[in-house]
DNA sequence: AAAAAAT
């Protein structure tokens, strides 16, 4: 226990002292500086503590660009970027349009166009309606980025004016880029919400001081901007996560949520970050490398494990920094590092990245992390997973960031496995955790089914599925034209995401559906990140309403109207299996879930049955015999030497939790189950110990890989 | 033996 109250007694002042404004008092423990929730007309602290924020001479202020003056070569790249999208018909802006227009790209994902387009990807989404279509992109934000950046030049920073160094102050509005934002906010996000299903999940919380939980997004102080943007995204009640992830964060404490992706967590971390940035206003940057042009210094780093799941944060982030001046970035690979670096150079605040595309930037002296107060580590399990803990430790502990404690760092995992705890003791100061039982997944909202399919049947299997469904597909006369095909109306309130196990095995599969007349398309990790982009468009647009996929599509993808997940093989571990199925049922909505199961699956039929029998789900008699005789046989429960749940909690401490109703307290472990598991993990007395319970002997759910007695493993094994 | 991720 090494914190006594005194040390939590700070709140927002500290965050704002954080921020570069070293050396000044704040005013005692919890007084006047609250962020201005006293009352009278709300005043930003930065502007309330003005005569204490001036820098040093030798530093500017470069809210948007450390190098402040801009060279010759970036402003021919700014008038080009603006030519090609005013133009239209030239440039990447031209491309753009025909990807739309091509049939056969709009449908299959664009296979055969290969040149990287991820500029102009860029360039549209971004910027959105501000060039391409209407003439100039008269971006009002960009506007106002000319503006900081003049103030800038001259390195007076006196001279500039309250309203210049005023973030909490929303911007002129621009009509199209806010249809673009949030156009389809009303109809996706409210469309069959099962609301009360929400206010079941269990929520715990565990930790020394924790702030209380809110029931409405008006029980806390939002900036202006903030609060119409949520309003705009039509976000009208807080998810459970957002409820008590939003007070925390805008106290200041790191931050440990167990959580998946559907239940609202990317805004539970970006509504109150980007909250405290634009009440700090910007930060004064020391010119430390007048050579390196256009380094950025963003403010807050958001680590995702996929490009996809990048894309999708950052797509956020436009929404709830609308009408700010803090302008959210994303990089990752497979797309143009020249076009990410350009659009980067224009002012980057937020930054969301995977790890290796960011570990090559910081390389090339484009991005700096020393400013860094924000740090969230998003799916952070799946990322050790796949073996990123070398690179994000590089980013996180070897680069000028500041170290724990001065830099508020939040981790989303949804496990809670031995190496995240790992991590949390190095990366988190103090933090709270959160538990939050799933919305979806193994909860009653998504009905699972298991079939019995061999091996050969499967494919007819599909079919009769697929045409159970009703899809609209080109008849026998025009299968093989494609133009009819982009036709079809798109179907977006029935998409179906079908899973297979290997990369060959989506494109045979899709190409088998595809000579059957049904529009689909799909995703992998061979195909080129334009080919994933595309696909995963036209899949959530409806166009094409079946989407055949690997694991890259298993975990994090928000795609809403998901109405049906086809395991077509299943997985080997009920860890992904979870995941798969968590693709429907989201946000409180309802969804199927159907997995085919034969002879190659026996390997992981009793976790199966298990999370069957606890999502109260009907569980096939066959099922359970295989199950019953699998236990016959001997199998691996009990057996130690789980890598990846190994002393912690697995998926299965989520399912008890779902249905144990735990209380929203914090409190000593309790015997039995719910969210004991989390609570009892104590984070703050035991890192490395197990929770007891579940860390061996016959409850230990650690060996989720090891294959069962009879059975084999998907590959044959 | 699969998949993901920087080139």
């Amino acid at each position: 226990m090494s914190n006594v109250p005194a040390h939590n007694g700070v709140g927002l002042e500290q965050q704002f002292a954080g921020l570069g404004l070293e050396g000044r008092d704040h005013t005692g423990p919890r007084g006047g500086g609250r962020g201005g929730r006293g009352g009278g007309r709300y005043i930003p602290p930065h502007l309330r503590n003005r005569l204490d924020e001036c820098p040093p001479d030798n530093e500017e202020i470069s809210s948007l660009n450390v190098s402040g003056r801009r060279n010759g070569d970036v402003q021919t790249n700014t008038f080009q970027r603006r030519d090609n999208r005013g133009g239209g018909a030239g440039g990447y802006r031209g491309n753009d349009g025909n990807r739309f227009r091509e049939p056969d790209d709009r449908w299959r994902g664009g296979r055969d166009n290969r040149s990287d387009n991820r500029g102009a990807y860029d360039d549209r989404s971004r910027d959105g309606g501000g060039g391409g279509i209407n003439g100039p992109p008269r971006n009002n934000r960009w506007v106002e980025d000319e503006r900081d950046r003049s103030g800038v030049s001259g390195s007076r920073w006196q001279e500039r004016s309250n309203q210049q160094d005023d973030w909490s102050q929303p911007l002129a509005r621009n009509e199209v880029l806010e249809a673009e934002l949030f156009s389809n906010s009303g109809t996706v996000s409210n469309s069959g919400i099962n609301f009360d299903k929400y206010d079941d999940i269990p929520v715990e919380a565990t930790g020394e001081d924790i702030p209380a939980s809110i029931s409405s997004f008006a029980d806390i102080k939002l900036t202006e901007i903030i609060r119409q943007n949520i309003s705009m995204a039509r976000y009208d009640r807080p998810t459970p996560v957002q409820k008590y992830a939003l007070p925390f964060i805008l106290s200041k404490r790191d931050l440990m949520a167990c959580a998946q992706t559907g239940s609202g967590k990317t805004a539970a971390f970006l509504v109150p970050i980007l909250n405290q940035i634009y009440e700090q206003g910007p930060v004064q940057v020391k010119n430390n490398n007048p050579r390196g042009r256009n380094k950025q210094y963003p403010l807050a780093l958001v680590l995702a494990p996929t490009r996809e799941l990048a894309t999708q944060i950052y797509d956020e982030s436009r929404k709830f920094s609308y009408r700010a001046k803090v302008r959210p970035c994303v990089v990752y690979g497979g797309a143009d590092v020249v076009a990410q670096m350009r659009d980067q150079s224009r002012g980057c605040h937020l930054l969301v990245a995977t790890p290796g595309r960011l570990a090559d930037m910081i390389d090339r002296g484009k991005v700096g992390l020393d400013y860094v107060k924000f740090l969230v580590l998003d799916e952070a399990d799946r990322m050790l997973d796949m073996g990123f803990e070398p690179q994000i430790r590089r980013i996180v502990e070897e680069d000028n960031m500041p170290p724990t404690g001065r830099r508020q760092t939040l981790m989303f995992p949804a496990t809670f496995p031995k190496e995240i705890q790992r991590l949390a003791q190095d990366f988190l100061d103090n933090y709270i955790f959160l538990a939050v039982g799933r919305v979806g997944s193994t909860s009653e909202n998504i009905t699972q089914k298991i079939v019995w399919v061999a091996e050969d049947d499967k494919r007819s299997f599909l079919l009769d599925i697929l045409n159970a469904a009703g899809l609209d597909r080109l008849s026998n006369a025009n299968k093989d034209d494609k133009l009819a095909i982009v036709a079809l109306p798109p179907q977006e309130e029935s998409l179906t995401l079908v899973f297979v196990e290997t990369k060959k095995g989506a494109d045979a599969l899709e190409e088998f559906l595809y000579r059957h007349g049904y529009p689909v398309t799909s995703i992998h990790g061979d195909r080129s990140q334009r080919e994933r982009e595309d696909a995963l468009r036209v899949f959530r647009s409806g166009q094409c309403p079946v989407l055949v996929a690997t694991a890259v599509a298993a975990r994090g993808l928000d795609i809403p109207h998901v109405k049906h997940v086809i395991n077509f093989d299943l997985p080997s571990d009920i860890e992904e299996y979870v995941h798969r199925i968590g693709r429907t049922g989201r946000m409180g909505n309802l969804g199927l879930a159907t997995s085919f199961f034969n002879d190659k699956n026996r390997n992981m039929v009793r976790d199966l049955v298990e999370l069957l029998q606890e999502a109260q789900q009907e569980l096939p008699k066959w099922l359970e015999a295989i199950a019953s005789e699998s236990r016959w046989g001997g199998g691996t429960r009990g057996r130690t030497g789980g890598k990846r749940f190994g002393g912690g909690f697995g998926s299965r401490d989520y399912r008890q939790a779902d249905r144990s109703k735990a209380s929203h307290t914090t409190g000593p472990a309790r015997p039995g189950g719910g969210f004991s598991n989390f609570g009892g993990a104590a984070p703050h007395f035991n890192h490395y110990g197990g929770y007891g319970g579940f860390s061996g002997g016959n409850s230990g759910y650690n060996n989720y890989n090891a294959s069962g007695a009879s059975g084999t493993d998907w590959w044959g094994n």
